[in-house]
DNA sequence: GCGTTCGGTGACAGCGTTGTCACCGCGGTG
DNA sequence: CACCGCGGTGACAACGCTGTCACCGAACGC
């Protein structure tokens, strides 16, 4: 009933309409205590007439509060690692009162930096960055105004802030040895872009399995290591190369979820199915495809990330934490076939 | 220089170190007109010592704006249709100084209810939404608030709102014209949940099809029709139910991309390379198993989404728009397989 | 030379909410 | 019976910013 307001409606009408002062209807539609009962349903049915909503910057800025809003920052979410990272990250967050706002950088670290400047103009509370930049500047700028970074899959190294990067080195240092095992003596590396830490730390724990494995492997196997992968139709491209050169490789291994994408697409296109291939990141259909991978688990590495950043505004002094996440080695058969003779 | 502000700083700190009034700082930061070259850089740089950024909520508060934040509302991140049209809409949007919020339902109406409650909480300036609810009541109720809301993939029967949808009967149609086509004569449909429009639309063009098709279809092909198959695992099963039933089909539909990875994981457990496969929607590894989809663009649908947004966020009173996308049949193989004989 | 315009600037009153403090009346305490 | 404590309520001043209006001086037109 009543004419529907022209303007918004403010808990100002809502208290005229109940009869009270506006701190008494504050305080019922935010349930405090100290309203009786009958006041408050009085209040509460005025502003269900009314269609009231609280504005919530007038809210935030009486009380002081930046806003409710965690800005979340990836690569693209058509990527699924990053699409549970978010999702992880909001339902955390969304115990704790907070909201999720989501950018795309495209990898790109110009749009990345247009992204973190969107988030500082929009006030919000947090940032839970997969930064694809090399100098975090505008991040360290956001944590001098006090807003807190954490930053997830790739930790920075020109800044100390809350961090929670996978076991990196260790999975693909599984990986490696797994194919070593396996027999394999050249196995490719296909990384992705050189500045990012992940492919970096990959490479690392490569590196370590291949060396320790002197004499078991082909000297040159350094020649079979490749990066700049980032999408799948390099990574296609590139595959391709290494199987046609003179001393092809016997087994890949995919640094990541679109490397491993695009060797699956070169395999299938040349009805390849002797070489083996294991990949970082797990996806939907490995298993229908029978491929082996270094699993993980990015929805939880989300949901850390959102503690890590309720922790911090608890407390904003604490040190700063680097968690390091586990992977662990599925097999499903790509990994297993045996080298060419 | 100077000590790091305590608390935060604010226009009127800036104002104060640059020696102007407050009103021409704001000017300054806001990068509006009449102020002079040299009055703006005095301003921006106190700013920039120190470390200042505009209060969001304060800023919205007094120029009666309720908030930069659009929600995207869809069922699960995790799936890549929506992680497209979230993203298809975000980048959209940012060319409107709007940014995303996002919340996953899981496909659960209460969840989704919460949702849109929370939205309205956080005063959100307009809504996008994948609905996976039968009552549109919550909807209703931002609607009547002034909070335009624009439903993609889904639209709502019970409310007259923004809609954009996917020319899910064609494309189902086209998809089962493609089997009958081939010979088939035993297509079974493998459907979602049956409240969803996507799911009943879908099964109105296969059966449209199987109509036209009277005489070549086998009179008992209604009992291939199965829903509910909402998940993979519930698409396996069902999968794996039809194909050991006496005369199993020789072709399957499966409605939506989940139905279609049940299959997959189904087909290929068991070994099955005869039976022909066509799929709704299109997905990043059908290329490598040679899958026939029914595609479509959710990144349009996003952004398209978006589009609508904005033009009844400038003019609310606009006839509502219901725009339909059109789907088109990508063969690669599965959906070529000739029925057994 | 006087009125007019206009770029540049500032004072001030909100925007809708919440924190603080004060107040009122009632029941329990000594 | 005076006092205190406390549940319930309200007045009022913030919160940090922007819109409005007023003001000042310089350039301009006639």
């Amino acid at each position: 009933m009543g004419i529907p307001a022209s303007g918004a409606t403010t808990l100002a009408d809502v208290a005229a309409r109940a009869g009270v002062s506006l701190k008494t209807a504050s305080r019922a539609v935010n349930g405090e205590q100290h309203v009786r009962e009958e006041t408050r349903a009085k209040v509460l049915s005025a502003a269900s007439d009314l269609g009231f909503q609280l504005n919530s910057s007038a809210s935030l800025l009486a009380r002081g509060i930046a806003s409710s809003f965690v800005g979340v920052v990836t690569g693209d979410l058509a990527n699924p690692f990053y699409a549970m990272l978010a999702q992880g990250a909001a339902s955390e967050l969304r115990a704790h009162q907070l909201s999720v706002t989501l950018g795309s950088s495209d990898e790109s670290s110009a749009q990345e930096e247009v992204l973190v400047d969107e988030l500082a103009r929009r006030s919000v509370r947090a940032v839970i960055a997969a930064s694809a930049m090399t100098s975090h500047a505008p991040y360290a700028a956001l944590q001098r105004r006090g807003v807190p970074v954490v930053f997830v899959d790739r930790a920075p190294t020109d800044l100390d802030a809350d961090s929670i990067v996978l076991d990196n080195a260790g999975g693909a240092r599984a990986a490696a040895e797994h194919l070593l095992a396996g027999g394999h003596r050249r196995i490719a590396f296909l990384g992705d872009f050189e500045r990012l830490p992940t492919y970096r730390e990959r490479l690392d724990g490569f590196t370590a399995a291949m060396d320790a494995a002197t004499g078991a492997v082909d000297a040159g196997w350094r020649e079979l290591v490749r990066e700049g992968a980032h999408d799948p139709e390099v990574a296609a491209r590139v595959t391709g190369e290494l199987l046609d050169a003179a001393n092809p490789p016997t087994a890949i291994f995919a640094s990541n979820n679109r490397a491993t994408l695009g060797v699956l697409r070169e395999l299938a296109r040349r009805g390849d199915t002797t070489t083996a291939l294991v990949g970082f990141d797990d996806f939907d259909l490995a298993e229908v495809l029978g491929v082996t991978v270094v699993a993980h688990d990015a929805r939880a590495m989300g949901a850390q990330a959102a503690r890590l950043v309720v922790e911090r505004l608890a407390d904003p002094r604490r040190d700063t934490e680097l968690v390091r996440l586990p992977t662990r080695l599925v097999t499903r058969g790509s990994g297993e076939r045996a080298p060419r003779a």
